[in-house]
DNA sequence: TGGCTGTACTG
DNA sequence: CAGTAC
DNA sequence: GCCA
């Protein structure tokens, strides 16, 4: 605790060394309590800040990258976001109507509609609490994928960098759909700007994408003119307040949008604005806090939200918790199973066969029994969604078969899409719950068309119900088309599959308005090795390959690895083990009977490696363990022409035969699992996956106060606070893998089970 | 409201 | 240490 | 996003 905040203080000392350079002017003004005097006194640079140039704006481009990524790493003394008030009676019970796609008309702003969060008025003193209860600072909206619905996880800056602070952002286009807005809204909102995501009087500027012009901003706002007193810039502007950490002169000239400049020379020259600028802007915040929300978000109590919310019934509470419990697995092991064991357990025992007598009556009577009527009314949550027939417990059946002909094959395909676009919005567990949803109706062998009977199923709440339900019904999403074509999430779907690039790296080179490979080859100079790799074979790792393929590459390994000593093992795991008809990447997990770790590194790191590279097998190396721990070798392959023919040949379609024959030998990406015999149980478990299985596996584990890992499964593991793991624990089982199973209670699964 | 697997390599 | 990968 |  106490060392923590001492770095706390020392980095925030390095960030006042660092500002230093743009702060000429430090004039303290609010009162903002607690914090030591040296942070108050940097506090109010914002709008106090001295102008920069366009010259001197160029002649420090040269740092952004670096400004902006320690800037953003500077988190320390950033406070968590504050959950977000709801201001009215009617917006509080409004639940479900809080995500950013539910109720955002673009067009029409109704002021008194508008979802109003506080995002920083922590540090605001708050104007007459008791009676005013509207005249708070202007609280914005937080763009999705970064927030939690109540807790957010958006970060705001030390005050003292808040180069937005008091300024409320309103963005046109106005929506977070594109992934440079996002992040641009996400910037603005860290850096300390409200964002308005419906138009409102207390909006301090307006930031319109570069290639949109005046004329689109006035039909956003269904204007005719833009209020005096709110300045209108490109993007670019905000982009740059940030890399000088500073608010620059709006008024320069690269910041006009097009078709507004006439406007302000008319109003004005452009030297009074210069001087006058930082004043302004003052001004208008003083104006915005004095009149702030009072009139246009006035809401009137309730709403037909907090209705729908009281009454509820009960009469459908019971249906689907009775019937008959055939589970093929032990009732013991089901006890001590988590819920995500017991989905990992429903896969396993899915019908395919249906037994279609019984499946639609219970979900029909569950959903039919209270109104369709009407509205609203969301259908009730019932416990037991595993128990229930309807979510297919009968008989158990292998996954596989049953996989092409899915009845819900296109809301999986959608839902896939939509599970990949928040991952690339770093909505991490968004995206895991898209994924789980998935895996979810891919063992559901009956057709799901309703939001009632979607949500009865293991891992689909209310909100994914009902978007199966749309997509059930008009076989897309409008959200999704949305973002679908936008250049930039199309960029960023691509830069997202080079190695090596991340959500981070891609969503910067996006804003930095990066929109093709060529743009990252000819204007990113410091690009990583791998990442140059990444891009040079990008079509090649993206490809899938060929299971005859996969089965050749891991043989030619394992001949040239017996070459060198002959007790060596090799097993291709991932998805190969799994049964998979065409894998991503190869995972060779390479053993020796009896032998410890250092010899097999030795022999694979010092031999066979590089032999394999002279023979040109291998063709790069991505990640290559040196330490003594070290257990992986990453890479890329290629298999030899010669053995390539036969492989071609048996490609299905025409036209994936001529795309193999263009490009005859691809690189593929390898990894070399290196393995000591006595753990070869727990890493077989852990390469052989999927990821869910392991997930759940591991869960499990340490809900019974155990640990797995690749290298085995320990009991009396010691955690600490907030989970830290204080010791190993004991080791329970690492060689076998059956016996992990045993020992976790989960029913064994051959590899081709483990398909979830 | 707080979790959501657990580990290793890179720069 | 953050970002990335598995 | 879902769940306890």
């Amino acid at each position: 605790m106490g060392s923590d905040s001492l770095k706390d203080k020392k980095k925030f000392q390095d960030l006042l060394i660092e500002l230093d350079d743009t702060d000429d002017e430090a004039t303290p003004t609010g009162n903002h309590g607690s914090l030591p005097v040296m942070i108050k006194e940097l506090e109010t640079i914002s709008p106090d800040v001295p102008e920069v140039s366009a010259q001197e704006r160029i002649s420090s481009m040269k740092r952004p990258l670096h400004a902006l990524s320690r800037v953003s790493s500077a988190k320390s003394l950033t406070r968590p976001y504050a959950a977000p008030e709801k201001m009215t009676a009617s917006t509080t019970s409004a639940k479900g109507q809080d995500s950013p796609e539910s109720s955002r008309p673009d067009t029409a702003p109704k002021a008194s509609s508008m979802r109003i969060r506080s995002v920083q008025d922590l540090h605001r003193p708050t104007k007459v609490p008791g009676e005013m209860p509207f005249a708070l600072p202007f609280q914005g909206a937080i763009p999705r994928g970064l927030n939690k619905r109540k807790r957010a996880s958006i970060k705001v800056v030390a005050e003292a960098r808040r180069v937005f602070k008091d300024l409320v952002f309103f963005f046109v286009p106005n929506s977070d759909i594109s992934a440079d807005r996002r992040f641009r809204i996400a910037k603005a909102i860290e850096y300390g700007a409200a964002w308005a995501n419906e138009w409102h009087q207390a909006v301090t500027h307006i930031i319109v994408d570069n290639d949109v012009n005046y004329e689109v901003v006035l039909q956003t706002l269904k204007m005719t003119e833009v209020p005096k007193n709110v300045v209108v810039v490109k993007a670019t502007y905000a982009s740059e307040c940030l890399v000088f950490r500073a608010l620059l002169n709006p008024k320069q000239h690269i910041y006009n949008v097009p078709g507004h400049e006439d406007q302000m020379n008319a109003s004005l020259s452009t030297k009074e604005i210069t001087e006058t600028d930082s004043r302004s802007l003052q001004l208008k915040n003083a104006i915005s806090k004095e009149m702030p929300v009072a009139e246009a978000a006035k809401p009137h109590s309730t709403s037909q939200a907090s209705e729908s919310f009281g009454s509820n019934n009960s009469s459908i509470q019971q249906i689907a918790a009775s019937g008959p419990k055939c589970f093929s697995v032990s009732k013991r092991a089901l006890d001590e199973l988590d819920n995500i064991i017991m989905s990992v357990k429903a896969i396993n025992d899915l019908p395919l066969d249906p037994d279609e007598d019984q499946t639609p009556q219970i979900t029909e009577e569950g959903t039919s029994s209270e109104n369709e009527s009407a509205d609203e009314r969301p259908p009730i949550r019932r416990k037991l969604k595993l128990d229930n027939p309807a979510a297919g417990f009968q008989c158990l059946q292998k996954p596989g078969d049953d996989v092409l002909n899915n009845p819900n094959q296109k809301v999986i395909d959608i839902l896939q899409q939509m599970a990949t676009y928040y991952d690339s919005t770093n909505d991490t567990w968004r995206t895991i719950s898209y994924r789980k949803a998935i895996a979810t109706l891919r063992r559901t062998n009956r057709r799901i068309t309703t939001s009632a009977e979607a949500i009865q199923l293991p891992f689909i709440g209310q909100r994914l119900a009902d978007k199966i339900e749309e997509i059930a019904v008009t076989h897309r999403l409008r959200r999704l088309e949305a973002t679908r074509h936008d250049p930039t999430d199309v960029a960023l779907r691509t830069f997202l599959q080079i190695y090596g690039v991340g959500t981070q790296q891609a969503m910067l080179w996006i804003q930095q308005g990066h929109r093709s490979l060529q743009d990252l080859l000819t204007s990113v100079p410091n690009l990583t090795a791998n990442q140059r790799i990444g891009i040079a074979h990008l079509e090649d790792f993206a490809s899938r390959i060929p299971r005859a393929e996969v089965t050749r590459l891991g043989a030619i390994v394992t001949k040239a690895l017996q070459d060198i000593d002959a007790a060596f093992q090799v097993t291709i795991g991932g998805s190969y083990r799994r049964g998979a008809a065409d894998s991503g990447d190869i995972d060779l997990i390479i053993t020796r009977p009896d032998t410890e770790i250092g010899h097999i590194r030795t022999v694979v790191l010092e031999t066979l490696v590089p032999r394999l590279f002279l023979r040109g097998f291998l063709t790069a190396t991505l990640a290559s363990t040196n330490r003594r721990t070290g257990t992986k070798w990453h890479g890329a392959c290629q298999l030899p022409l010669s053995r390539y023919a036969p492989i071609i040949t048996a490609i299905d379609t025409a036209e994936e035969r001529a795309k193999a024959l263009r490009n005859p030998n691809p690189w593929r990406r390898i990894d070399l699992l290196l393995v000591p015999s006595s753990e070869i149980g727990a890493a077989m478990i852990y390469f052989t996956g999927n990821d869910i299985l392991n997930r759940s596996m591991r869960l499990l584990a340490r809900k019974k106060g155990m640990c797995l890992n690749q290298r085995g499964l320990f009991k009396n593991v010691l955690r600490g606070a907030g989970q830290v793991k204080l010791a190993e624990g004991n080791l329970v089982e690492s060689k076998d893998e059956r016996k992990i199973f045993e020992a976790l209670g989960v029913p064994w699964r051959t590899p081709e089970e483990r398909q979830i």
